[in-house]
DNA sequence: ACTTTTGTCAACCATTTGGTTAAACTATTT
DNA sequence: AAATAGTTTAACCAAATGGTTGACAAAAGT
C-alpha cells in the first residue's frame, strides 16, 4: 500500500511541471527548474517519471483533457446553433482565463517534432465538429443562416476566443494596453465574441 | 573592401537561422543545426554574429520588419473602414500564406524571457491603430458601424487573420483536413474574413 | 612582392543538462 | 524487532551545447 507522501510527491511534481512547461515549453524547461518549483530533488523527476520526455507527456495530455471534453460537450449538446455559439464562446474564454498559458502551450508544442507529437496525439481524443456541422449546414439550407461552412465558422469561433490568449504580449504593444485593462478587454469578450459571430451570420 | 564571399555567408547564414529558429524557436534550435543547413562550419555563426541570442535577435527583428509595415501602411491609409478592413485581410492572409511559420515564431518568443524580450522589442516600431481607431469611432457615432471598440475590431481582424496558421496541427485534427484542403480553407479565406467582419458590423 | 586584414575551419574547452547510482531513510509487513 | 518494500538524497556521469583558439588561406592594401 502506498503512502500518502507518494501521491503528495507525484502531483508536487506535476504542478511544478505543468507551472514550468507551459510558460517556457518543453526545450527551454530544464529538469532541475522544475525539481525546484516542486521544492524537491532532481532525482524524484526521474523515480516518478522516468524522463523528461514522459514527464512532459503527462503534463501534455492533462492540460488537453481539462480541455477538449468541454469543447465537445457544446459541440454535441441540443441546443441550437446560435445557443451553441454563445455558451462555446463564454465557457471557453471563462476556461481560458484562469488557464492563460494554455493555449500557447498546446498549440507551441503541436508544432514540435513529428513522431513526438503524433505518439502524443494518439493518446488524445479531439472535440468532434461532427453534430455542429451538421445543424449548421441545415441552417444555412433552410435560409437561416448566411452561407458559410462549419469548418470555418468553427475556425472563426475558436480563433477569437483563443488568440487574445496566444498572442497577449503583441496585442498589449500594439493597443498600448495595460494589464488591467488587457484583463477587461477579455472580460468583454465573454460575450462580445458570440455577439460579433452571430451578428455576422444571422439572417 | 569585402569580398563577395563575405556577403553571402552572412545571408547563407541568416536564412538557415530563420528557417531553423523560426521552425523550432530560439531554444529548441542548435547552433550546429544552423550551421549545416548555411553549409558552414560553426566558427562561422560566431564570427559574423557573437552569440546565439544576437544571431536569433537578428532574426527576430527581421522577421518582425518584414511583416510590421505592411500592417501600418494600410491602417494608415485613406481608405474607408470596410476598405482598409478588406485590404487589410486580403494582404495579411497572402503574406502569411508565404511565411507560415512567422506567425507562430513571433507570438511563440514574444512570451519569452521578461528583459530579453523588452531589449529586443525596443528596437522595433509597433504598427499604430491610431487612425483606425479614429475612423471606427467615427463611424460608430454617425451610426454607419454597429457599436464596437476599434480595439475589440482590431483584435477580432487580426486573430481571424493570424490563428489559422498558428494552430494548423491543432485544427488539422479537430477539422479532420488533409494538407491541401486546408490550404483551400486558407485560400478562401483570403475573401471569406473580411466579408465576415463586414457582415458583422455593418447596419 | 609582402604585409595586413578578412574569412574559414578543425580541434578544443567549459558548462549545462538529462539521467544514473548507491546509500540512507522511512514506513509497512511479518 | 527484523526483514522488506518504497521514498529521498547527494554525488556522479556521459553527452550535448554554446563558445573559443590557433592555424591557415584568400583578398586587399601598400
Amino acid at each position: 500500500m502506498k503512502k500518502t507522501k507518494d501521491t503528495n510527491t507525484e502531483i508536487k511534481i506535476l504542478e511544478a511541471a505543468k507551472s514550468i512547461f507551459q510558460r517556457k515549453g518543453m526545450a527551454a524547461a530544464r529538469m532541475q527548474e522544475i525539481a525546484d518549483e516542486a521544492g524537491i530533488n532532481k532525482s524524484m523527476l526521474h523515480y516518478y517519471f522516468r524522463s523528461k520526455e514522459l514527464l512532459f507527456s503527462a503534463v501534455f495530455i492533462g492540460a488537453f483533457k481539462s480541455l477538449a471534453p468541454q469543447l465537445n460537450d457544446i459541440l454535441n449538446s441540443d441546443d441550437t446553433v446560435f445557443d451553441k455559439i454563445k455558451k462555446f464562446s463564454n465557457n471557453h474564454i471563462t476556461f481560458l482565463a484562469s488557464h492563460p498559458y494554455l493555449p500557447s502551450f498546446i498549440l507551441q508544442e503541436m508544432n514540435g517534432d513529428e513522431a513526438f507529437v503524433e505518439n502524443l496525439l494518439s493518446e488524445i481524443k479531439f472535440p468532434s465538429i461532427k453534430k455542429f456541422k451538421q445543424q449548421v449546414e441545415q441552417e444555412v439550407e433552410d435560409g437561416n443562416l448566411k452561407p458559410i461552412t462549419a469548418e470555418q465558422l468553427f475556425i472563426n469561433i475558436i480563433a477569437l476566443n483563443i488568440f487574445p490568449f496566444v498572442a497577449k504580449p503583441l496585442l498589449n504593444r500594439i493597443l498600448n494596453t495595460s494589464n488591467s485593462k488587457y484583463q477587461q478587454l477579455i472580460e468583454e469578450r465573454k460575450t462580445e465574441v458570440s455577439a460579433f459571430i452571430i451578428n455576422s451570420i444571422k439572417k
